[in-house]
DNA sequence: CTGAAAGCGCTTACAG
DNA sequence: CTGAAAGCGCTTACAG
């Protein structure tokens, strides 16, 4: 630790008070240009970096941030999303100065229960939540929740809480789209389950593009299967069986897209040429796929950092609101033109 | 924020004298019991937590772990094992009284180049470190360091570092042996790179598989592949052609073996008939593949803890060395009997 | 535009 | 076993 450098260190070498030197690092207007530049000099000469830690304290802000993370099913494949928006959170917050912590659902939140005491008790300025689901029980604190958070793929009516997340109804629309441009007719959709809010906003742009193009609803060839690949398996097995007829489906998750190949031609379909398939996320395993697979991307980066964005902007005082990230339809081979 | 309760405030209703009360929270043994007992009643109705931040500020410890993350490629497969690592570790942390933030290579290592630095710059005790090569710049520091910290897969011959990881000989050993029992001869291995340490730790554990079993050792059967599922492709095909009697490869990660299965099934072979492929990670993926993938499983969970208890360890002063997690062979689909 | 001083919420020798 | 006091490294009214 060799004796760390302070900002008295740096006040006593270039000859202004502590006070001063504060000024200087936090851009304050009312100094001097050329005591400033000078002061930065001197400081960077030392090797002077601030202390957070003292900074906090004594400015009674925080400059950190949480993210908020659902673990209770941490083997399942939303992790590579998380992650990398994870990471895109992280470093924007760090080049305006803000720390980020990790938190978890299922030891933070468990201890804490709710929100406004887990920013009190991990001293956060604002959180970016991830995986919250509709049956949770903050999910109602949030409504009225006055400290500044971002949350994703789910929106709220509340002008404190900001939102970030894909447009998952043109995301759904594009995918549906593709599959009828292609010729398809029949056209199945496989979606996670009612918790979450994604699933209504997908559910809508399947509506909305087979109403675009003049495609009959029908209400049986919309089924739930819980964002799993085993639960897809086997809802696209039966949904094959009682509709021999249809010619594609789209899954709400690159997840359950696998499951839903696999499943089809482990009984003999072949994918794309009997049975086109659409994801949704672009996980890295849509490339691994065999087929590989057509799916809607997301831009988790981008995510990320808009995520980061709107918080600190929140915390400042300016308001966002919702930041929508445009989604891409991404053909690789699970889609091909209807054979009827 | 309603005014926070801070240690004057139970001091002053439990009639006792700030030092008291901080002794109390600090479980020193200089106290009597019961004042002890009765501050933290009082505390505890009082809902006072401490402030983590004047805590390190005063104390000169910062409570405080970082968790670097190799972030240059995102997109690759090894981030559910990583994020897997990460909570654990961090729930395991948590419950010690330690906070943890995420760190990258790419944003904040590049920034200070070297750890030391990283460490006073972002106050840490320790830290566990994920991903790191054999050519990375900081490589070399660790040799000599003596700030506590944690590495992944990887050993170094400083008594002050930890280690923590699966045992890779053992791993790649059951892999092959699995093989060889099931009456492989001819077993070929798709390795990662050189600048992994885990590429040599492997390929031990195949030669003394072969070894073991009296199997003739063919330099021109082992091949890097970068750990790529594009780099196992290719050279799973070009393996194939140069010497169709192989019936078995072992490829080092799951990531390479999928790559291996889709690019020989494409060209024409049966796997597991006319191939067996066994990877190494267990990641999700494995169960996803088709045929699902025959593996030898990481224990990411207990990798994490484990971590996280070394380190503490490792900070107040108690070395632990080299903490070895029991791989295991999970067999799935992807491998079978040798047809020759 | 700058400085002196109080204060943020704790810990820790030092006395007693 | 307990208290009074200094100090951790900053920020921020308040004067000037």
């Amino acid at each position: 630790m060799d004796k760390n450098i302070t900002i008295k260190d740096v006040a006593k070498k270039a000859g202004v008070s502590v006070s001063t030197v504060s000024r200087a690092f936090n851009n304050y207007s009312d100094i001097n240009a050329e005591t400033r530049e000078y002061i930065l000099k001197i400081a960077d000469e030392l090797g002077y970096k601030p202390n957070i830690v003292a900074k906090s304290l004594s400015s009674n802000k925080n400059f950190r941030l949480g993210m908020l993370v659902e673990d209770y099913d941490l083997t399942g494949m939303l992790n590579p999303l998380v992650f990398q928006m994870l990471m895109a959170f992280k470093n924007t917050a760090d080049k305006q100065g803000f720390e980020t912590v990790l938190l978890s659902t299922s030891s933070d939140m468990q201890k804490t229960q709710n929100l406004k005491k887990l920013y009190t008790e991990k001293q956060l300025d604002g959180a970016f939540i991830m995986g919250l689901k509709l049956t949770d029980d903050y999910y109602k604190e949030l409504s009225e929740f006055e400290l500044p958070c971002v949350l994703y793929d789910i929106h709220i009516n509340n002008p404190n809480v900001g939102c970030v997340g894909v447009d998952n109804i043109k995301g759904a629309f594009l995918a549906v789209e593709h599959l009828i441009k292609l010729g398809h007719k029949k056209i199945a959709m496989i979606n996670g389950h009612k918790d979450a809010f994604v699933s209504f906003e997908r559910l809508d742009g399947y509506l909305l593009a087979l109403n675009r193009y003049g495609i009959n609803i029908e209400q049986e060839l919309v089924v739930n299967a819980d964002f799993t690949d085993q639960g897809a398996a086997k809802t696209a097995e039966e949904l094959i069986k009682k509709h021999n007829d249809i010619t594609a489906i789209f899954c709400a998750s690159d997840l359950m897209a696998i499951g839903a190949i696999n499943a089809l031609s482990n009984i003999g379909y072949s994918i794309p040429e009997d049975i086109s398939i659409v994801g949704f996320d672009d996980l890295y395993l849509a490339q691994l796929s065999n087929p590989k697979l057509t799916t809607i991307k997301q831009d988790t980066t981008l995510i990320g950092e808009s995520a980061a964005n709107i918080l600190i902007n929140l915390i400042s005082g300016q308001r966002i609101g919702r930041v929508v990230i445009q989604p891409e339809l991404i053909v690789r081979e699970s889609t091909a033109k209807s054979s009827v």
